[in-house]
DNA sequence: CACGATACGGAGACACTCTCCACTTAGCAA
DNA sequence: TTGCTAAGTGGAGAGTGTCTCCGTATCGTG
């Protein structure tokens, strides 16, 4: 890539960054455009979607959900604790910008997502926590299920601007309804 | 309200019932208006927002709600049983149309909505099955919390277009972590 | 430093939402 | 029946956001 294009290419992510997070993954694409100081033509041909877009601006976030799923095992104690402590987690990583929840729970139920790639680290994280909580966890429930119990939760919190507070009681029945 | 008034409102409806169910709930108003014979001007005066034109699709709706709930307390059987059976009526009757799920599980949470008095419907039936679920319901659960878990996983499933097979599971991890 | 490949940007086509208002009509009163 | 008026209509067009096209500018190599 031309070094012209790449320095284009990171001003128009940084600005994506703070727009999705101020004004929600709904942002004006032309507003992004604008705001990075380049021409609507040069953000689509960088991005072609929006998605490929938040794909670009998610990628610092894969190592903050590695770190996470390591030191929630790290820390140990029961299952119960471990995986209400995860799933915590879980819901503080895919609440990265307001929609966040939403999007990324359904990017992972599909293929053709241009986040595939992030989701499948967040997959691998439920995946390792499955394996760590062994004979405890309920039979036949796997990462994608945790996404979606989660996920769930999470994007009616989220999308209802409901207070932050109101998430623990209901991991807490998840988490009870995945354990034997 | 004038006679034709009242049949061009009727026609509006009509018309919203089919676009929201085969084309979702972002059918373009333009089309529906076009669809129902009548001009922009006259859908936007009947429903001045998308959210009240649902609302008028949704009428015949309560009625189901409260068919269902007297049948499946009708039915008897032990407290899960009671539930499930509840739970997967409750994903069918606000699976209505594509983002039903979403859309009616966030006007929960909304005062301010339009389809206020559905939600009050649906959480009513809600609150007559935790009465009789009576000391079997983890304490400290409510009939929103109910709407929220239940409503988060049908979500996700309408938008990602799962099989409605995969609700199941689900349902049931929910279900045992709601009782003791 | 010249030239081809690469990239830029913004005008404008397109899609959807919603308003405005000149025109039409229902329904009543005489 | 006829005439009147409040109620209702419809579609043009303004506003907003998406996305493309292509003439112009810039890079970087030979």
């Amino acid at each position: 890539m031309r070094a012209d294009a790449a320095r284009n290419r990171d001003k128009i992510v940084e600005a994506a960054r703070v727009a999705f997070r101020t004004r929600g993954y709904d942002a004006p694409l032309d507003d992004i455009a604008k705001a990075a100081g380049v021409g609507a033509g040069t953000l689509y041909r960088h991005f072609p979607t929006r998605d490929s877009l938040l794909d670009a601006v998610m990628q610092a976030w894969v190592e903050r959900v590695n770190d996470a799923v390591g030191k929630v095992l790290a820390e140990g104690g029961t299952s119960r604790e471990l995986l209400l402590r995860w799933f915590e987690q879980y819901v503080e990583l895919i609440s990265v910008h307001k929609g966040g929840p939403a999007k990324i729970t359904l990017a992972m139920e599909d293929d053709a997502s241009p986040m595939r790639t992030k989701c499948q680290t967040l997959r691998a994280a439920n995946a390792q926590i499955i394996e760590q909580l062994g004979d405890d966890l309920r039979p036949g429930v796997d990462s994608l299920q945790f996404a979606r119990l989660v996920g769930g939760i999470a994007s009616v919190v989220d999308q209802g601007n409901l207070p932050a507070t109101s998430i623990g009681p209901m991991l807490e029945v998840v988490v009870d309804g995945l354990l034997v």
